[in-house]
DNA sequence: CTGTTAGCGCGTTCAC
DNA sequence: GTGAACGCGCTAACAG
């Protein structure tokens, strides 16, 4: 059905190759025959099958932005900041989800050179699909977990800090009594904030306990669940450090329910700064990521290693406490 | 450096096809020699490469989900109907921009038939570009816009209506005086929200008034600088119908800072019940679209379609009115 | 100079 | 279980 290019230079009477360099402008053709080309493909509405010349170049000019959910609530100013350095330059963007495991599309592509780099925020993706995925001219960027392997850069957040600076903020607001809503077990981002939570806790000589550590997922239903668990345990702390702000909007919903007033009653702070922390009521004081630069310099990054310069393993961006309402 | 096909067969001892079979799971090939080709692929690495076999097959197994702009406001509902009937199907499922216009990734994937299918939601595609790339056997379905082409299929939510029972709604409530602001030029969706707005004044023989109508593009920006000169002109209308949530949202900011009080001075109502909707304040009174549906559905088409099975042209799904608290 | 021949990239699949 | 053609386009080397 659909032409080739064999079906051109037939049409157009002239070599299969000659239509190749026609259509990639070379200054071989001449001006007329170049013309009747055109035309040709014109005619056959002809396209050329991407595959045949990816393959023949190896080299796909593409690069993957791997999440773990393209539905989730994902960064989206993390995606701005890929995408705008990668079209700059002239790459391509796709972005692929990890749902499904082995068998997602996500793995499929980091593994089928499909595309030249990737860029990894996806926790349901393993280290060792990674690992067997990283090779010398396929760079790849995490950006959620610390993984040692040459050919894997690593772009971070600085979370610790955040996760301190968070209760160190509540610290000083007046709070002693400071729970932990933590995210799904193992992850890495969740780990780090919770050592900057207990960090600042031992600073202050304030003894972290186990009954205000509750376990959530990131998503707004397991802040809610964690909430209402703190809550069954018949005391309440003084604040709540929700690892993320999906999870604390969740928790907000969950004290609401309860009639327990934020701020006058508890204080609550998150983290990311998603879009909606500023509209929730009252507006959630909570920990911002620059994504949009974690997403430009990922971007950059891969861009440096396929022009083959040399770059650190290991990038740390800062975060930034944001004050808004929800902390008395 | 990568290992391919024939470095496995050498290293196994076997012919080329064999490696393929054997790790196709072919019945022709022994356990034995199976086993000796998948240590093989194991010591060396192997991975293949996803475009020969995808060349070779002519079917590529992914579908392409294109959106306007990755990092956007999209919609994740839909993107989450598409996602799970592609996965359940064993299909894979990328996304990507249209962002650059011709020289996109969205052009790119849909003309060099990278990708089995697609799912357009890209107002910025132009029409020819999705004419050009229909043709048989590659099925497209566009959710945003109207176009006559035999290979190519609508699903459309009911803009018309859902532009007319917001509308209603807001005469009902009592209003007379009913400003508009639309999307972006040539929106397809804008269009028919306003010519169900337009009905439903007509049918209670409201006049609809020019200065009542203001441009907006879908942005946040947009509805605030709308709302801006709509103000500027001194008189205000008794309601606004805005054509989208983030417009709406715009304008809720921009009366705010006029001190103009929602709903008790104005009511105002969007479209789409985006996320956010439900957590302004007030919670905004908006158009629900069912996009989750609309996204299992344009991908349970494709797989009819990618098994030549038949299918209407054209598909029409309901809106429903969300009444919250931003209509007096 | 213009345009052609021939081989390649890598995996799949048919005929033997 | 193997050899070889094939999918489609690119490009070095060569002939006109």
């Amino acid at each position: 059905m659909a032409a080739t290019i064999k079906d051109v230079a037939k049409l157009a009477g002239v070599a299969i190759s000659t239509v190749s360099y026609a259509l990639n402008n070379s200054p071989k053709i001449s001006q007329a025959t170049r013309t009747k080309v055109m035309e040709a493909a014109r005619e056959l509405s002809y396209q050329k099958n991407g595959f045949a010349s990816d393959l023949k170049r190896t080299k796909t000019n593409t690069i993957a932005l791997i999440l773990s959910d393209l539905a989730g609530p994902y960064y989206s100013e993390l995606t701005k900041g890929v995408q705008e350095v990668t079209t700059a330059h002239g790459y391509d963007l796709i972005a692929c989800s990890s749902q499904g495991g082995p068998q997602s599309t996500a793995v499929k592509f980091l593994k089928e050179k499909r595309v030249d780099a990737a860029i990894i925020l996806a926790h349901n993706i393993s280290d060792e699909v990674i690992a067997e995925s990283a090779r010398k001219g396929f760079p790849i960027i995490i950006l959620d977990r610390h993984l040692n392997n040459d050919y894997v850069v690593q772009v971070e957040v600085d979370n610790f800090h955040g996760g301190y600076v968070a209760t160190e903020h509540l610290i000083q607001q007046g709070s002693k009594e400071i729970a932990f809503i933590s995210g799904p077990p193992g992850s890495h981002d969740s780990d780090r904030r919770y050592s900057g939570y207990i960090t600042a806790l031992n600073e202050h000589h304030l003894e972290p306990k186990p009954k205000w550590r509750m376990h959530g997922d990131f998503t707004r239903e397991g802040g809610y669940r964690a909430t209402k668990m703190l809550m069954a345990q018949g005391s309440l702390p003084e604040a709540v450090f929700f690892a993320n702000d999906e999870m604390a909007i969740g928790g907000m919903q969950a004290f609401k329910e309860n009639k327990i007033r934020i701020p006058e009653d508890i204080s609550i702070i998150g983290f990311d700064d998603i879009q909606l922390s500023e509209f929730m009521s009252p507006p959630l004081t909570t920990i911002k990521q620059p994504k949009y630069e974690a997403g430009a310099l990922a971007m950059h990054l891969i861009l440096q290693q396929l022009a083959d310069e040399e770059v650190n393993q290991y990038y740390k961006l800062s975060t930034e406490l944001i004050v808004r309402k929800s902390v008395k």
